[in-house]
DNA sequence: TATAAAATTTTTTTTTGTCTAAAAATTTAA
DNA sequence: TTAAATTTTTAGACAAAAAAAAATTTTATA
């Protein structure tokens, strides 16, 4: 795993938490979080572009890779580890730990984090609830996202759709996908962006960007 | 207290120890120390003397003040509290605690160095064996160093003299200073490095710099 | 299609820390 | 005490990172 300034590990914790409320991050969305312009922002995508941290399209806006989300998590790990420390064993309260944690989370040593997380007990939760990503970046439960971001060759299930148009609903029909379908991806096409999916007991089919970011689905870890 | 950069503080911290061994520290000799060029040195010497942070004489070195050495401290406090927990409380082996709390030392918040330092149990000693600074930057224990860099108002013994010449202890003799002599600091005069000290019992008396360079004092904490 | 909104490009600025080469000061040794 | 050697400083420049303003381009929308 390579080395990120602080700066690029904000960025990828930021879009993390953005990508959570909505498919696609946009520059304006993310230069108001991080305070500052949004041109500062279209450099740093261009170089986590470069580092294939991230998919950016300009003009439409961009969402972690795998690797970046893999990053993001790591980050978020030693971040409410971090937090859980200075709540569980330094008595600090609550509302102080993040300030503090913002600081720590940029200690890169991941033997660190590891033996940390052992000395608390694995703690699943961090002082505020939100859980901790384990060694592996997983988070443990159901986890829902886009079709887009689900990782390759694991099982979810189709939990909604982010459009109701009459369109779409054809796609879908004529795919055999609807609510409740059990699918993995195969494999991803970076030219464009499609997937190869695989759905449960039947067969194979192709899933263009476009209607991978309008499908969300759950899966268990 | 101010915040320092992580450049700033290892350089601090390096001249701290550097002064251990010499009065002064010369701008090759931490050159070296830092893997960089003298003129490097000379730029960053420049700007922590306009922070105050070392007393500074172009081509004859440099040596930390007060708000310089406390500093250092703080930093060599931070670094060695780390390696504690890391050894004690995470299992690290002592050979591997180094390298990561030369990242965990830059950490800058007061207030979580001394709660670690609660919770550890105010260790005195990191683990391999060199004394860890108090929250005021005190290190327990006898301490030894230049006249010159005896803190304000600190009772301390005269325990030895950097220089035999004739002239230098006719001066000595005159101003009733000798091995075992007790003495305090009452003032410095930033102007020429000078400093009145009171002498145990008697007289006030009136040091130039540059003899209080060159004379060796202990004094317990 | 015209216009507004959003995003990008281009060009600057600032900050921080570093380096090279040459000049200056100091130390040393003849 | 002068000359040579060493050390230190100056001056100028660079590079990376981050940010910003202004101008331009693209996209969305009415």
């Amino acid at each position: 795993m390579l080395n990120f300034s602080n700066s690029e590990e904000n960025y990828l914790k930021t879009i993390y938490h953005l990508q959570l409320e909505s498919e696609t991050v946009s520059t304006n969305a993310l230069a108001e979080k991080l305070n500052t312009r949004p041109a500062s922002i279209t450099d740093m995508m261009k170089k986590l572009n470069a580092k294939k941290l991230l998919h950016y399209k300009p003009y439409y806006g961009f969402y972690l890779s795998n690797d970046g989300k893999k990053a993001a998590l790591m980050i978020i790990r030693r971040h409410r580890l971090w937090e859980f420390f200075l709540a569980e064993k330094l008595k600090f309260g609550w509302d102080e730990v993040h300030v503090i944690a913002e600081e720590l989370e940029h200690v890169s040593s991941k033997k660190l984090i590891d033996k940390l997380d052992e000395y608390l007990g694995f703690p699943p939760f961090d002082p505020h609830g939100d859980p901790i990503p384990d060694s592996k970046g997983k988070i443990r439960g159901m986890n829902k996202m886009l079709l887009l971001q689900l990782p390759l060759k694991t099982p979810a299930k189709v939990c909604a759709v982010g459009n109701q148009s009459d369109e779409m609903l054809e796609l879908l029909s004529h795919k055999n996908i609807g609510l409740g379908t059990k699918l993995e991806i195969k494999k991803r096409f970076d030219f464009d962006g499609s997937m190869e999916i695989k759905i449960k007991g039947t067969q194979v089919s192709n899933i263009s960007e476009q209607l991978a970011k309008n499908i969300f689905v759950t899966y268990e870890s």
